[in-house]
Order: C-alpha cells, then structure tokens, then sequence
DNA sequence: TTACTGTGCACC
DNA sequence: GTTCCGC
DNA sequence: GCGGAACGTGCACAGTAA
C-alpha cells in the first residue's frame, strides 16, 4: 500500500501551505476506500420552528422572481475604468456569461497587473467586480463563479483578503442574479439551511468514495494514495477527474443546481436511498470541471476549508449591500444623508489606485466615510444574524426591504434558535480576578450536560408550543418529551407568563435522590421522536439565564436584570412524577460575598460532579467619555470587559470557565506512549495526527492502546515528530512490528514504544474502542479519555514508567466517588480533597469510600 | 424477526 | 469539546 | 482576541445478514 506522507525529507517541511483547511465533518479515512461499506444514510426530516420557514427551503419561489428581480438591478455606474479586459485570469469568471470582462478589479495580496485597477472602493481583488457585467440569465449564476472564489480564498489566510474577496463575490451575484444570492451564501457557509431546520445530506465517506470511482475509472487504492497525500477528498476528486478526458462538453453547473442537487441528496431517504444519492453526486462531478469538482467534494463532506465560515460571510453580506445600494434603486447606490448605503456619489470619490498605495488625501476622507457604512451594516447583520440565525429571512428582507429595516423585519423570534453565549477558558481563580478586576460577578456551578435553549409560547386557546434547541441551534424537542411536559406545567402554573426563551442545562439525575450524574450518561438517551414512556434517563433542568419574556427581549438587559426576572418567574419546580424532568436553578456565588467564599464554592462545584465554574459579569460598565472601546482598567492588562448583557454578536465568549482540568495542580493526567499514528488532513497533511497513545501493561510488558491524540501539539513538535518516526525505519512501520494491545484502533502507521508523554483530560470515560483497563471496571469495555491533549514529553521517563491500566482504573474509581453535596443543599462544609494525585507514580489505589449520596 | 456492524452526526 | 495558528 | 482549522469520544440509527 502506498502510504507516504511523512517520510523522508527529514525536517521536512509540510506542504501544508496549499491548502487551509478544514472542518470538520471528516471522512473516516480508512472507510474511504477500503471498504466494502455502503451503508445508508440517516436523514433527518425537519422540524420546523412554528415560526417558518419551508422545510425545504424555497427554491421555486426564488426561481420565479427570478428574472424580474435581475432586470430591476443595475449596478451603480462609476466611470468605466477603460481597462482591458483580464484574460489572464483562465476562468471561470468569466465563462458562463459569455461576457468579456471587462473591469477588474484587483487587490489583494497578489494582484499581478497593476494596471488593471477598477473601480472598486475596497481595494483590489482577484475577484473581480465588474459594474458593467450583464446580468446571468436566464441560466443563473454559474457555480464555477463560486469555485474561482474559493480557490481565491484558499490562497490566502488574509482576513482582509478574504473578506474583500467574498465582498466581491456577493455584489457581483446581487448584480448579475439576486436570486442566486441565497443558495450562494448556503453554499459559501457550507450549509443547506439552519440548523434549527435539520436537513443533512447524510452522505459520508462511502457514497462518496464510490462516485469518485465511478466518475474516475479509478480504483480505490489509487485513491487512498491520493488521499494519503493529499489529505483531503476534494484534492483526491480534482486530481482523479482531471486524468479523466470529457468527450462530452457539460452545459455549465449553476449556483442554484447545485444547491438543489444537494437539497435532493438530503431528500431522499428509506430503502434504496444510498444509491440515489450516490447518482446524484455522480452527477455533479460529471458536469463539474476543473477547481468546481475539488469544491462539490469539499462541500459535500462538509469541509470546504477555505477560510470563510460565518463571520467573513455575514461581514461580506454587509459590504456587498451597502456597496450595491438599496432594493429597487435603479441608479445605485443609496446615498441620501443618513442612508447606510453608499451612494454613487461616494463610490466616484474613491478611485481605482495601485495596489501598492493606498494614499491620498480625498480619497482617503471618502474611504473613511465608506468604512463607517461598512462597519455600521455589518454590526447590524451580525447583530440580526445572531439573533435570528436564517440566511433565508435575512436574504429576503434585504432584497425587498431597506438595510435600516432589517432588524425589525427580521427580529428575535420564539421558536427560532439564537446563538448562545459561550465562555472562554481560564486557568484560575486569579486569572479571573485579574480579568475582572472588581467588577461584580456571579459564579455558577458548571454542570456537565447538554446546554438547552427553552422556547415556549401560547397559541390559540392558550395551547403551549414548545421548542428545545442545542447548543449548535439543533432542534432538539423531540428527545426531550420529559422537558416539553415540565414547560407545560410551568405555563399552568404561571397563567401570566404567555412567552419565552431560557437558557439552561439539561443533565442526567437519580429520579429519587436528584443526585447529578455524569455525561455519558445522559448521552444514553434516544434521541429521536422519543416518547414520554420509554424515557430511561431522567433529568433536571438547570435554568440560568432568560432571553425573552412576555414578547419582551431581554438580550440588552444586565446579567443582574436578567437574573432578577428568572427568578420569581421560574422558581423550581418538581411535577409529580419523579421520573420526569425538574426544573432548578444554577447553585451560584457572587464575587460580594468575598473571595474565599467563591473559593470554597469553586472546591463545591469540584465536588459536587460539576466540571467548574461559569463566571459572568452582573452589571453594566460605563465606559469613559471619549473612550472608545471599554477596557478593564486598574490591571495593566488592559483586556476589553466582558459585557453583561446577552449580545454574542459583540463577544461570543462573554463569560469565563473554570474547569479543574484547566488547572496544573489539580485534573488528571496520564503518561502515555505514542505506539501509532494516522496520515494528518488538511493543515496537518504530512504530519501524524492523530496519534495514538498507551498505558504501559506490567502484566503483558506491553502497551494498550488507550485514546487517540491531536490537540496541544505544536507545528514545530509535529515536525520533530516526522524526524523521529520516519516511515519504514525502525521507529515506525507500517506493520504493527511491536507488540501491543490496539484493541478497535486501526492507526495507519505504528511506533516502536520509545517515548512518554503528558497527556490531559477531562475524565476518564467507558469506550467501546478501549481494551485500556478492560476487566478491571468492565468486562466489555476499557477505559479512555475525555477531551485528551497533548502537555509535555516526560523525558524523565522510560517506557515502562508510563501510567498503567490500574493507575487508570483508580482515577476511573475515583471519578465515580458520590459527590460530597447535592444540588439543593446550601449547607454542607467542605474539605479540599487534597487526594488529586499527579500520575507520577502509578497505582495508587484509592481508598473507597461509601457512597453518601443523599441527604436533606 | 433479530442481531450485528458500519456510520453519520450529535453531543460534549 | 481543546488547542494552535495567522492575522 | 477573533476566526478558522485541526481533530478527540461515543451514541443511536439504519442497513444488512442471519
Ligand atoms: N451555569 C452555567 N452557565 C452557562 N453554561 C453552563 C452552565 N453550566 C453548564 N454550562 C454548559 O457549559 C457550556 C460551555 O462550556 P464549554 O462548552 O466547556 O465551553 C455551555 O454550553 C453549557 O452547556
């Protein structure tokens, strides 16, 4: 078999430049060819939000305004830039239209004609903006416009670039076929609809290695050699289509076809369903060429890699409106006073200028006028995005409507899913002073469970509808009938409340004694259309926060405020049955009750089976006249301040967490051996990741592999690494040479045990793969690791001093240990458990202890 | 019908 | 989920 | 500090084989 990535060509350097990767959804690489797998798809059908929203989304609509809206759009009209037209540039750009090109517009980082400026008040850009272009129709907007896009952005990690790029794109497409407009942000954000709305392809690795072959001619192991060195399936399709003569030329692939394919691929379901989809994707790399198939790959795996996610899009979005002017303005750009569109009056101020220098003194006051439309219309995009995360409402209220009414067009809704605020790491309870200085704070229990946005309003007759979204804007109403069940009989109780939305966490508990229990254990639930009476694991709810209230949004309030209505409005609640859901409230410590409290509350929540702490800050800060940005003062540190109210398009991550794996003196960790390694994706093309790692075995002298590892390594230790295990040299084989217990891990390469590393993790948990510990705790199942990362080389240690199965085994034990608390209790005094050891020496075993679980 | 296994995708 | 990197 | 990109573990589901 051919591997080859990482050998030879010691300190060699990866060829990671090209590309700039990747996502996430990755294709499970030994799966890729080798199988003989098939194996359908699960798709998900959607549920909708009672507020919207077509299931699938609307395309025919799009189709039908189609043409009209194309003919009404005129671009604003600068004076045409006499510039040749670019050949250069092979394209794409140009080919569908038929158009020559005529203005360019270049900037960027690498604009190689400096002659070719156009007109365009954001500097230059390989994608070019061209006011004169005519329209796309009837076809549409070609999709090999947006390939030349993304491979533009992936030549570059420029934010500004990127930015500018996708700027440019986006206006040229408002220009040339608004209705392309939103299945052109679906296909740039890699998604086909909100999450909330729940439609996947549910195409993985097989179907798509199976039309690659199919397409190509190509065998399988031809292509696991190409996806060995490439390290990306895109990169693997381009390479094997482009061996591939085209007798036959294909009518150009267009924007809104394939978005339509994909939305076919994700429709078709039940027997036979693998085959369909599979025609479907043989389809489209059969009309794509050249970079359109490296792209309808990457999209189809989820992992376009170019650099360009959310943030880009949504700033772009902005930009490419305020550039283009408000809806039905035939002479472009907006431009009364007060507008938030450019008006063309302002776009002529702004000449086309070399890309090297961006001077000039009334154009540089044009510039800046320009970049506060910019900044305006994208605060507000970000702004209403976050709120109502739907490129489909947004889209249409743009189209049709003016940017200064975006946000009332397009509003917080109850029944659509807003981003949630996030917390960033911090390594201590001094860092966190440091960070907020004295501002007032609150500290809550961080408990270990699935975060839960609570929608609920009042229809008719006042009959409640219900909706649970994840963290990641799934919905998620139909796994938690138990939850749906407890709102209901909250709005009984409360006969006033008619709206809202709460923030919480749902985590597993002991029905009786309400005692916490752990993650995985709530991850045993069903989760689809899950009925109350096959409910197995019972939860509490933890409420702490509140968005909405009584049709009323509460984002702009303080923490405090927030705080202050969630309260009375939503006190605990435990229905009869003790099997379904409870709602309660986070245990929480404000930083007024002094320091050491929320230290002892901190060794609490370590006790009391929660990962840590989630700091917020309770009040406003008043920012300094004439300051600009609010930054903490007293520290010299200087950070911005975390804002207290809920607006994740200012900071996402407005509150701070504390978790004991954070901290070096207390958490676990574990000596582990690297005994193999995968052939790296993406940026990690040519370097191992991820590795694997293992205890050391007394008992059978050997190591067994425990988890797999790729966070906490440096670019420089991935090199070094690439020195150290040479393939094909006596430290690393493609055989397993060495002998080891590697129950369900399958690595492409294999170490000679040789070295020790640190290795943290959150907990230990029970996994399927692992034989790690197996019969110590469970005859079935070994023991892994919880969000496992890389800390240092122990060079301190040989081999047969890494951690052992049993050192493994009594962090497992204590792990389980019953909490000291339970979740009501107020009281109860609390020792520091000073008994966290560090792995250094192995086999402690713990003294048990009886459980206590429950008390007042 | 049942049991197995691969796999997509979702949490964390 | 964690971490690293470039901007 | 942001945005993005690498990937971790493990579940229930769905298809297939029995
Ligand atoms: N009291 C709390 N406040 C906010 N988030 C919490 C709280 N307790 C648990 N969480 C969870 O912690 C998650 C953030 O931590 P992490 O995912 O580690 O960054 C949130 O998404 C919640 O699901």
């Amino acid at each position: 078999m051919s591997k080859r990535p990482p050998q030879s060509t010691p300190s060699s350097t990866p060829k990671a430049k090209k590309s700039k990767n990747s996502g996430k959804g990755q294709l499970q690489l030994d799966s890729f060819f080798g199988s003989p797998s098939k194996r359908g798809p699960s798709s998900t059908s959607s549920a909708i939000g009672q507020k919207t929203l077509p299931v699938p989304i609307d395309v025919d609509a799009l189709d039908d305004d189609g043409a009209t809206q194309t003919s009404m759009r005129r671009p604003a009209l600068p004076p045409a830039p006499a510039s040749p037209a670019r050949q250069a540039q092979p394209s794409a750009v140009d080919g569908a239209s038929g158009t020559p090109r005529k203005a360019i517009f270049v900037f960027g980082a690498k604009v190689v004609e400096p002659e070719k400026l156009t007109f365009h008040p954001i500097d230059s850009d390989p994608v070019f903006y061209d006011p004169h272009a005519q329209p796309w129709t009837p076809t549409g907007a070609p999709y090999s416009f947006l390939a030349h896009t993304f491979t533009t952005l992936s030549q570059t990690r420029s934010r500004i670039a990127i930015i500018n790029s996708l700027t440019n794109t986006l206006r040229t497409i408002l220009q040339r076929h608004p209705p392309s407009l939103l299945p052109a942000l679906y296909l740039l954000s890699n998604s086909l609809s909100p999450a909330y709305i729940g439609i996947e392809l549910g195409i993985g690795s097989s179907v798509i290695s199976k039309a690659i072959q199919q397409v190509s001619g190509l065998s399988a192991a031809a292509l696991k050699q190409l996806y060995t060195t490439t390290g990306d399936v895109g990169d693997v399709a381009f390479e094997a289509k482009s061996k591939v003569r085209t007798l036959v030329p294909h009518p150009p692939l267009t924007i809104q076809h394939v978005y339509d394919s994909l939305l076919k691929i994700s429709a078709s379901k039940g027997q036979g369903a693998a085959k369909a989809k599979e025609r479907i994707v043989e389809k489209l790399l059969v009309a794509g060429s050249g970079e359109e198939v490296r792209f309808l790959v990457r999209t189809l795996t989820l992992n376009l890699r170019v650099g360009a996610v959310r943030t880009s899009i949504l700033t772009a979005l902005a930009r490419a409106f305020v550039l283009h002017g408000p809806p039905g303005n035939s002479s472009a750009g907006g431009g009364h006073s007060g507008s938030p569109y450019a008006s063309n009056g302002l776009l002529q101020r702004i000449q086309p200028l070399p890309t090297d220098n961006k001077k000039k003194g009334s154009e540089d006051a044009a510039r800046e006028e320009l970049k506060v439309l910019f900044t305006g219309a994208e605060g507000l995009i970000k702004q209403v995005y976050v709120r109502h995360p739907c490129y489909d409402d947004i889209v249409h209220a743009l189209l049709d409507h003016d940017l200064s009414h975006l946000a009332d067009r397009v509003p917080l809704s109850v029944g659509i899913p807003l981003h949630p605020t996030l917390g960033s790491p911090t390594r201590s309870l001094d860092e966190i002073y440091e960070r907020l200085g004295d501002l007032s704070f609150s500290a809550e229990f961080k408990y270990d469970g699935q975060r839960a946005q609570i929608h609920a309003e009042r229809g008719e007759h006042r009959k409640v509808s219900t909706r649970i979204f994840s963290r990641h804007l799934e919905d998620m109403t139909t796994k938690y009938p138990d939850v749906v069940l407890l709102v209901e009989e909250l709005l009984q109780l409360s006969p006033s409340i008619s709206s809202f939305i709460l923030d919480a966490e749902i985590v597993a508990s002991d029905p009786t004694t309400e005692e916490l229990k752990s993650f995985q254990e709530l991850s045993n639930r069903a989760r689809k259309d899950v009925q109350l009476s096959d409910i197995k694991v019972a939860v509490s709810v933890f409420v702490f926060d509140l968005l909405y209230l009584n049709g009323e949004s509460y984002l702009q309030r303080t923490f405090r405020e927030r705080r202050q209505a969630l309260k009375p409005n939503f006190p605990p609640h435990s229905p009869a049955n003790a099997t379904l859901a409870r709602l309660r409230h986070v245990e929480s410590c404000e930083s007024d009750e002094g320091q050491m409290a929320v230290q002892e509350f901190w060794e609490r929540a370590l006790e009391s089976r929660c990962e840590g702490l989630m700091v917020k800050v309770l009040d406003y800060e008043p920012v300094e006249p004439g300051e600009g940005a609010k930054f903490k003062q007293g520290t010299k540190s200087r950070k911005k301040v975390l804002p207290a109210t809920y607006e994740p398009d200012k900071r996402t991550s407005a509150w701070l967490k504390l978790k004991k794996d954070y901290v070096d003196t207390i958490g676990d960790s574990l000596d582990l051996i690297p005994i193999g390694a995968w052939y790296g994706n993406g940026r990690k093309a040519s370097w191992w990741s991820p590795i694997l790692l293992g205890l050391w075995d007394p008992e059978t002298a050997k190591p067994v592999a425990v988890c797999k590892c790729m966070s906490g390594f440096t670019d420089v230790f991935y090199k070094s690494l690439l020195e150290r295990y040479l393939v094909n040299s006596d430290t690393c084989s493609q055989q397993p040479e060495w002998d080891a217990d590697f129950g369900g891990f399958r690595p492409d390469v294999y170490f000679r045990a040789s070295e020790v590393w640190e290795i943290r993790g959150a907990d230990i948990t029970e996994s399927p793969v692992s034989v790690a510990a197996r019969g110590l705790v469970s005859e079935s199942r070994g023991l892994s690791l919880r969000f496992p990362r890389f800390m240092k080389v122990r060079v301190d240690k040989g081999v047969e001093q890494a951690s052992t199965p049993s050192f493994l085994a009594s962090l497992w034990r204590k792990q389980q240990k019953a909490p000291t608390g339970t979740s009501g209790g107020v009281d109860d005094g609390d020792l520091i458990d000073a008994d966290v050891e560090e792995s250094d020496e192995f086999d402690e075993e713990e003294e048990s202890d009886s459980e206590e679980g429950l008390d007042a």
